[in-house]
DNA sequence: AAGATTTATGCAAACGTTTGCAATTTGTTT
DNA sequence: AAACAAATTGCAAACGTTTGCATAAATCTT
């Protein structure tokens, strides 16, 4: 390997041309000479060359580089760990890959509060994809305002000043609950946060469909997490008995920790009690009974994420976007 | 917010200094007077201004930026969404968030594969994370011999160029072997694939636990998912009927593929199979019957990866590191 | 074959910081 | 009060690209 990194004068010298053709050449720009560009590029890769990026973003003042924050709420138990927000993160990896940017890795706890200044005005990064509106949407709210390209993954029918992506939390809920209902549940519980912007709207479908049943609704409010789910229902079970016979739960997580509490007092699944996750994280094929859930479309809504910021970078305006669900009928409900 | 983006330039006319003594007390130089300091950031603070990354990292040659491979074997299942991954990715980011650097994410699939020119040589960070050793290392000896600050998450007992931080594989298995051993178990599988860097040190440790009680090894040799894992097991049952009452998963997603098989075959966990995954991760604790697993420090790591990556960029020279590793014992291996 | 186009290259000025060195101010010593 | 040392600040030159404009070379008109 060379001694001292080559840049692009030097290159420029070797191929005796001027360091703008080399530029250009390796930039694929038409205004050079088909032969020259393949010249170039052959030398360049010959030895080993590369941009420096830091000199071309400040000579272009852009960056190919967004930044993506895991947005966590400071008083929840909900960890940079959770196995779906993670999920997401890789898919939006993918996606950024395929349009040639990258991806700067940031949560809520690190980054100074005020994102616009942090990420863009420092010229870190073009955009930012927010993953979670989380319980507090002030974060994201000044940055929209301040006129950051950004764009969320959250609940799309949320009323917002910027774009969000994400699936029908309502219609989710309420296909969860009415697919309980179908299977003979009567006794429905709501497992997870309503506090929580999609949350709250997976129990509004939740809601609805039980009003419609005419049947009475019982939320159980707990912290996303799979043991807060262990711990609530256990409570339940030890204060009032097995008074549900169904459990819609916010995430599969959490319906992880329901069934465990179950399990442990050998409450059948789904025969005493049936049982609808959320996120269909790869464990709700594996575990035993499998586990019925509402599938997003990560991979799809990952794409789209991107998509709409690329837009907004461009200067068009966009708007919320909602993606598919699917209900994904496991074991965990069936009878 | 204001219109045109404030440089130094500007702050310092505001201030009526030069931009040297801007520059010089927004990084708390000490050679400019604590009052200037004082004032300076504040008005820096007040005028929401950011220093320019790309104009600072061009000039000093540093970036303060990681990149973060996660490297993935191209002919195997394991995906950019695996759990375990995933979350050593979170805890490297935490990791290095404490450090004040940044973290750049990529995948073996995006990066070009001549990491040294695409991630160091083009200033697009100071040094890499390796997240997993794979198959192949060719990559990873590639850009260590290139002499890029790189450090990787994997087997630390490989003999490499590379300082690589990781758990003791080797006792691992052992320690997960003899357990099960020490539980009754006599036909023990060995579930994983031997090919791999950091399982074949597990399936080492396997092998000498075995002998040593003078017992017959069984490897299955699948691909590290769970799928793989329930069809593997599944076809052995149908081959040759339960010719075990042990397992030793290379992974806990690989354990909870046998898992599922066994118990479709009401095969009991663990009076008639004791099992014992590698991992640890959330879902081990919350599925029925818990996982007994092998427990590894992923968060100590990470933090010793940064500060072996911040040692290399010093110009020390830094040896490979094992971490301590912990048998957390559950349901699946008691009896 | 000389002008008029078109095509391909080079010049030189940015982009916004940081930093060695020089210059200035302040404080200390005699 | 002069001479010196120490503490602050400013000057100006980098860092390595990209790109508007000018120029040179090649091609086309007539």
């Amino acid at each position: 390997m060379n001694d001292r990194k080559l840049k692009l004068a030097d290159l420029a010298k070797l191929a005796g041309v001027s360091t703008s053709t080399v530029s250009r050449a390796l930039n694929d720009n038409p205004l050079i000479k088909q032969e020259t560009r393949d010249k170039l590029q052959q030398l360049a890769k010959k030895h080993n060359f590369s941009l420096n990026t830091a000199a071309s973003r400040l000579r272009t003042q852009k960056t190919n580089v967004v930044a993506v924050i895991i947005n966590l709420d400071g008083d929840t138990e909900q960890s940079i760990n959770d196995p779906f927000l993670l999920k997401i993160v890789g898919e939006i990896n993918l996606a950024l890959n395929k349009f040639g940017l990258e991806l700067l890795l940031s949560n809520s706890f690190m980054a100074s509060d005020d994102w616009a200044n942090y990420f863009i005005n420092s010229r870190r990064a073009d955009g930012i994809i927010v993953v979670g509106q989380g319980k507090s949407q002030s974060n994201i709210e000044a940055a929209a305002s301040a006129g950051v390209p950004l764009v969320v993954w959250g609940d799309p029918k949320t009323p917002s000043s910027y774009p969000i992506v994400g699936s029908d939390n309502y219609l989710g809920g309420r296909i969860a609950t009415e697919h309980l209902l179908s299977n003979g549940a009567k006794n429905i519980l709501f497992l997870g946060d309503p506090g929580h912007a999609e949350i709250s709207e997976r129990h509004r479908g939740y809601l609805d469909a039980i009003n419609e049943a005419k049947a009475t609704p019982h939320v159980v409010s707990i912290d996303i997490t799979s043991s807060a789910a262990y711990k609530g229902i256990n409570q339940l079970l030890v204060e009032k008995g097995r008074c549900f016979d169904g459990i819609m739960a916010c995430s599969d997580m959490v319906a992880f920790g329901a069934m465990k509490a179950l399990k442990e007092r050998y409450i059948s699944i789904p025969n005493d009690v049936a049982l609808v996750g959320f996120d269909d994280i790869a464990m709700a094929d594996i575990s035993h009974p499998s586990l019925s859930s509402i599938k997003q479309n990560t991979q799809r809504a990952s794409v789209i994420l991107v998509e709409k910021l690329l837009a907004q970078l461009a200067g068009q305006s966009v708007e919320s976007q909602v993606v598919e669900i699917e209900l994904v009928n496991r074991q965990s409900s069936q009878r």
